[in-house]
DNA sequence: GTATTGTATTATTGTAAATAATACATTAAG
DNA sequence: CTTAATGTATTATTTACAATAATACAATAC
């Protein structure tokens, strides 16, 4: 269910979050779903139990799962973690874009790199290459 | 000339690494500039020499900065460093995009958001929001 | 030859991730 | 009520790495 890189910068408890995260907007896990026990899946990926319960309170932080003592825990509203999710990636690609900008890379160029990529679906096409 | 927030969870290095190669995409360090020496650059900004060789290193590494053993350290070639810079952003970008569209984000709303951004320079449109 | 520069090495310190080992709290099942 | 399973919290330890400190070496300019 899980993959984990244990050479990646990137902490363990991280890659967890965000591979959950992206289990829930991609709509793998429904709304109610219940999630593999810390203990379960922590034996599962080899890690320590405490190293999933960190990436299940992130989670649960941000709304797209509930946690209960005693009972699991659970996927939440799959919608209302969509919205979080879109919210992040807008706020990502925004700040990309500008900084971009600013350090002198065209507009136009990026707008129709995006358009290449999005609406025809041209995801081979390069704006640093001039044969376009 | 650099900025250091000692409190991120980004390495002193690599803030001095991304903020040089920002000046020099950015053109504010013209071609064969020489900078600051290892150590007068460390004690400028009070920090060890080894880490400011760390940032040099890493900036010549990609090309962006010739260092040469008894006479400095200079900036190469901005055209190139802008051609890296530029693939670097445009990878990074794409990356994003598809990550978002794989995940559910509507490719035309991506398009409509980076047009306004981009091209009318509203900054403040937020695609997550109805009024649009 | 001396000073300045970049580069390399070794040891030490500080911080944070991850582990280990428990303990506590709540819920479900019997 | 007892037991098991679950989430949660705490403390200590280990590990990795950034950063420092103190040198040493190498190449260049004067």
């Amino acid at each position: 269910m899980f993959v984990l890189d244990y050479r990646s910068k990137l902490p363990i408890y991280e890659q967890l979050q965000t591979q959950m995260m992206k289990l829930i907007v991609g709509g793998v896990l429904k709304e109610n779903d219940q999630l593999p026990a810390v203990r379960t899946l922590a034996m599962e990926l080899g890690v320590n139990p405490n190293t999933v319960q960190k990436a299940y309170a992130e989670c649960e932080r941000v709304g797209m799962i509930v946690s209960v003592t005693g009972k699991g825990s659970f996927v939440s509203n799959p919608a209302i973690s969509m919205q979080l999710y879109m919210k992040e990636k807008f706020k990502e690609l925004k700040t990309l874009i500008q900084e971009s900008i600013e350090y002198g890379l065209d507009p136009n160029i990026i707008i129709n790199a995006v358009t290449a990529w999005c609406e025809k679906g041209e995801w081979d096409y390069d704006p640093t290459q001039s044969s376009h």
